[in-house]
Order: C-alpha cells, then sequence, then structure tokens
DNA sequence: AAGGAAACAGACCGTTCGGTATCCTTCCGA
DNA sequence: TCGGAAGGATACCGAACGGTCTGTTTCCTT
C-alpha cells in the first residue's frame, strides 16, 4: 500500500488539513511516518499500548521495522508522539465543534455533549487515549498522568472560557463539573459502546449551564409546576 | 513470609471477616491463595494486567511459580478471580458506605462521594479495576467489557432502589446519572490523584439528589436569591 | 546516466514472557 | 510412625518481545 510517494519526512507536516472526526489512526499523511503514527494510534488504542507490538505497527502500516526505529527511536517514543499527536487532533476537533456553529457560551457548551455522542457512535470509538494509557501504567509513575493532566487542563481551560463568558461566578468549578460528566460519559461509553450515555451527561449538565442565564425564570417555573 | 498457618484451600473462605477499605491486595488470607490473590490485585492494578508478569507476583505473594498454576491453571484464569474478587469487596465496601449509618435515601445518596473520597485518598487507590481492565484489552472483544458491566449493573441497581425510595419517577435515569458523576470521579481522581474531585462530584450530585425531596423549598428560595 | 537518500525486507540478538517438569520440604492425621 | 497432601525451589521450554544488523530496492536529484 502507499507504493507512490515516498515524501520527505520534513515535508510530512506540510500535509495539514484537518480531520473531519477526533478517532485515531485515519489521517491522509502517506508518508511513512504518518502511516506509522495512523497505525500505532489506532492498535494503540485499540488494542492497548502494552498488548500492541511492534511488528503489528509496522505489518499495518506497511513499512519495515527499520524505519520504525529509524523515525522514532524507540517504541516509548511512538507512544509519546501518538499521544501528542492524538491529543492535539482530538483538541482542535472537540473545540472547533463548540466554536463551530457560534452562539453564546450556552449555545456552545451545550454542544459538548451531542459532539462526544458523534464521536462515541464512531466505529473506531476506543475510549480516552491518556485515560487508558494511565490505566495500564505505574499509578505511582507521574510521565503518563501529567501528560493526560496537560490535556485535560487544555480542554478545561477553554471551558472555563466560556463558563465565564456564561456568567458563572465560579467558572474553574462548573469546568469541572462538566469535565467529570466528560470523563465519564467517555469511559462508560466505552465499555457499554452506547453512545446514549451521552444524552444522560446532557441531561445532567443542562441545569448547570441553564442555571445563571434562565436561573429566576427557571425557579419561578419549577415553584408553578410542583 | 507467613511460615505458619499453610491452610487447607478449602477453608480459605472462612476468613470472611469484611476488609475496612475497598482497595486491592489487603484482604487477611494468608493461605497460598489468598496471597497469592492479594499480591495480584494489588499489582494488576498498581501497574496494569499486560504490564504484571507472573515472576512478579509470585515474587510478592511468597509463592512458588507450580502453587500459583496449581491453584488457579493460567494468568488469564487469576486475572478473572482478582476481578470477581475484588469486584465483589468493592461491592460490598461501596454499599455498605451508604447504608450503614441509616436514615432515609436521601442521606444514603448523599453518601456517596464521601465514601469514594475516603476510597480516592488511600494509598493504594488506584482507579476502577474494570475501568483499566477494558482500557488496555481489545475493545471490539466483550470478556472484560461484559464483566465491567455485570459489576455496573449490580451498583447502579442498588443506586436505582434508593433513587425510587428518594420519589424519582425516573429512578434509572437519576441511577445512571450518578453512574457517570462516579465514574468520572474515579478517573479524574486517578489521573491527578486529588481525592478532592469527589467534592466537586458531590456539588453536581446535589440538586439531583434534593429536587424531589425540597423541590418546591428550593424553588421558592432562587427565586428569592436572584 | 549516476549517485545518494529513504524506505523495504528479513535474519538475527538478548531478554522476558507464560507455562511445565522435577525434585524437595513441611506438616498433619491415621 | 509413616504416608500423602500442600507448598517451595529451580531448571527449563517455546514463543514473543523490543531492538539491531546487513543488504536490496526505489525514487529524486543533478
Amino acid at each position: 500500500m502507499a507504493k507512490l510517494s515516498l515524501n520527505k519526512p520534513s515535508l510530512n507536516k506540510t500535509s495539514k488539513q484537518k480531520s473531519p472526526s477526533p478517532h485515531g489512526g485515519t489521517s491522509d499523511d502517506e508518508s511513512a511516518r504518518g502511516r506509522l503514527l495512523n497505525a500505532a494510534t489506532h492498535l494503540f488504542c485499540k488494542n492497548g499500548i502494552n498488548a500492541t507490538g511492534i511488528d503489528a505497527i509496522i505489518a499495518e502500516a506497511g513499512t519495515a521495522k527499520t524505519t520504525l526505529y529509524k523515525l522514532f527511536g524507540s517504541k516509548t517514543n511512538l507512544v509519546n508522539a501518538v499521544l501528542e499527536s492524538e491529543g492535539k487532533q482530538w483538541r482542535e476537533w472537540f473545540i472547533g465543534a463548540m466554536e463551530e456553529g457560534g452562539g453564546d457560551a450556552q449555545a456552545k457548551l451545550t454542544r459538548i455533549f451531542p459532539a462526544l455522542k458523534s464521536w462515541f457512535a464512531e466505529e473506531r470509538f476506543y475510549g480516552c487515549p491518556f485515560i487508558n494509557a494511565v490505566g495500564e501504567h505505574d499509578k505511582d509513575a507521574k510521565q503518563f498522568r501529567n501528560i493526560a493532566m496537560k490535556h485535560k487542563k487544555i480542554v478545561l481551560g477553554h471551558i472555563e472560557k466560556l463558563a465565564g463568558e456564561l456568567g458563572s461566578n465560579e467558572p474553574l468549578v462548573l469546568a469541572h463539573q462538566l469535565g467529570l460528566l466528560i470523563d465519564g460519559a467517555i469511559v462508560a461509553a466505552m465499555v457499554s459502546r452506547d453512545p446514549g450515555v451521552a444524552d444522560t451527561a446532557a441531561l445532567t449538565a443542562g441545569p448547570l449551564l441553564g442555571q445563571w442565564k434562565a436561573k429566576k425564570k427557571r425557579a419561578a417555573d419549577q415553584l408553578e409546576a410542583v
């Protein structure tokens, strides 16, 4: 596969068109590096990092073992490269899903769980690579936990900003609340393979997003309805 | 270690005093089987299943390799035994933490996140073994996902019962909402090692638990406060 | 046309893996 | 007292692991 186009690796970064979905291993980078990154991302996420051997990666990528070690040096380096690129892609997709379509902060935050739902429904949804990486390694070590927290901090940072625009007097707390629901939905969807958990998360998040904007109105409505 | 008391394995189940905490590998069963189960639970949870070799388990258990294979037959069987015993212990602890102390359904459900917080603060807290097991294996396979769902179903079943007593007209939905917050808190605590995430979860769950019991009052209070 | 870089192919290395076989020690009850 | 069960110690097996090596093919450049 991909016999043609043995690109120069220094030119790889030029094929920068954004991917339509956040899942791993579907970039259209056909260089050896890109194919290795795609295959490694797919296999690491689907089967786990420790359960994925080098041989399986080069088989799916259609490269030689020498190429992998010339480009990445070690399996550890490859793992780090996968997490970095996958994290970046995922964040671009996720933040894009909130922002695209415009509207106010409430509209943007309300798009979180529908976006996650479409992710959960993909064939190649395998949960959060960062959570899974932490889970299958030494929990007293900081390596993967630091990477995961860095990723999470960026995501929650954006949510916190929107929470501030929403009018929350504690945007950081609201961001952490939504983060909890996001993490919970991801792992529940990974285990159950039911995208519907995103609806439950949206139902739970709803009152959190509306309680400043329409706080008075909702309180009055509830008082009337009881 | 444990030179004395080479118990008959058929008598192991008689040492049935409940453990004070839900974490893995601290049972006081000093038979070879018990020590192997403790060591395997500890190492599987701390370092991951695939990253834990047989040699490390028998070293921590202080048994011979022959003994492990005589008692469990294979690593796969040992993994299943660990998940089964650990799941049972955890559920007994968790449900006990809700029930002990009495009170009404709201009081019991309100104890969920304080209980989790004390779990998160333990030195040997390594996240949920079921979630981690799913994360480090083939996500298209059903083995670990089925085990995890069975565990979760029992836990949510109890919560659903309490939600019904609380007066919710959709106790199953409420149970799933709380389940989302529980899962989210567990993985967030595993990554961050901050037990405080349980407080955020409790803050988010609070309105869900009070909205029937004191719905009218809260609505009136909010209307007044805005 | 020729040279060189990049990638492919695959044999190979030392280590570790899960698992087996052999033999030895300890203890307990008949 | 003695036999057998439970467990310990250790050598060993084949397979798979991460990683290296040598050599060949392919393509781009000049």
